[in-house]
DNA sequence: CTAATATATAACCAACTGGTCAACTAAAGG
DNA sequence: CCTTTAGTTGACCAGTTGGTTATATATTAG
């Protein structure tokens, strides 16, 4: 039945690059089309809007940060040191293969687009929360099972924790892309260790 | 000679207003003109372009910042935890009266035009990031001191631990904007010192 | 072979973008 | 008082934006 097509895929791949590596609105239909080579009649034919292909391509990246980046750590017998080792070193990776494609930073694709958008465009704001909340909850199961092994306190407040390190997490990608430096992800990613948050106190 | 105007001190104003609670591509120059109550033509008498009024209004911004927030801070007799005590709950405070007037909070300006704008407007990006500079000359300075103290110990690197506050504070306002939830800010404060770093390892 | 369906295409649209410019006006200095 | 200078105005521009639509074309199931 009717013909079939990859343009919906090419659209979706060219939204991840595109909109990763700029901005949303440096982003047009149009150049998402050239850069998929597809004519811009068929993007709405599988697209109701920009926001929408923006959104799915939000959901494909952080599919597969989660499956390739994170999942693996939880299983492993890794210590949490080691860990978030992994988990830095991968975002170091990421800031100098960027820096010599492109010249500069992205940065973090979630975090950027938090910012640009989130005050304007709820839609997206709402969907990049619950990435957070799914990245919050597998750093959660991680710290977790740290605490069962006795290598952080047995109060620490897992949640916090998890929402403090992805916080830091955040603020290097932010501080690596201005100063369009990658060598900043690497020299302040070694003190993650100390966030732990133990349930003593305000939280 | 010749007439005078505060249509320059509004522009700013309007920027400072309309820029930071949106974003640098949604506000329009038209849109600046009619919330100053400025004619479009009276815009390019005071200014080239659009970025160069976001420049100085990004400077504007700091040097409030700085000189109302963190400058006291330095010469204060505080302990460093009230210090950041401080900074931490203005920040809190200022995410909640953000809510209340605009239903959701806008977060640092610094931060949003620098994941905005830092891969396509290199003037922008290395404003931001002399301010982020400045922002760590003052930090440090704050961290010497309670090393002379003897706060931190005395192999505390001041610039990196610096450096990583900020970055911490950046990710709290990033996670905050996209919950929407000044109360993140709150939460994750405390555990701001934790984060120092010592001079033995990679750093 | 045909009918049903999925995909492709190009022309089109109104609204808006940042920016320009020549003519005009208010005011301060001499 | 009158010239000079700073500031104001509104019309204008070319280019772009996200989005629409009617028509044409492949493809596959029956």
């Amino acid at each position: 039945m009717g013909r079939t097509s990859e343009a919906r895929e090419k659209l979706i791949n060219s939204a991840i690059n595109l909109i990763s590596s700029r901005s949303y609105s440096s982003v047009g239909v149009q150049e998402l089309c050239d850069n998929a080579g597809v004519k811009k009649g068929s993007f709405y034919h599988f697209f109701d809007s920009k926001k929408e292909l923006t959104i799915i391509s939000l959901r494909a990246m952080w599919d597969y940060y989660r499956d390739n980046c994170i999942t693996p750590l939880i299983e492993s017998d890794l210590s949490l040191e080691e860990k978030f080792d992994s988990l830095l070193n991968k975002s170091y990776e990421m800031s100098v293969s960027s820096k010599e494609c492109n010249g500069c930073l992205s940065g973090c694709p979630f975090g950027n687009l938090a910012l640009e958008l989130s005050t304007q465009e709820e839609d997206i704001r709402i969907v990049i929360e619950n990435i957070f909340r799914e990245w919050i909850d597998c750093f959660e199961k991680i710290i977790n099972k740290s605490v069962d092994r006795g290598e952080l306190p047995g109060n620490t407040n897992s949640y916090a924790t998890a929402q403090s390190i992805i916080a830091y997490m955040e603020g290097l990608s932010l501080m690596g892309k201005t100063f369009n430096d990658p060598e900043i992800v690497k020299n302040l990613g070694c003190v993650v260790r100390n966030l732990s948050i133990c349930s003593c106190k305000e939280v």
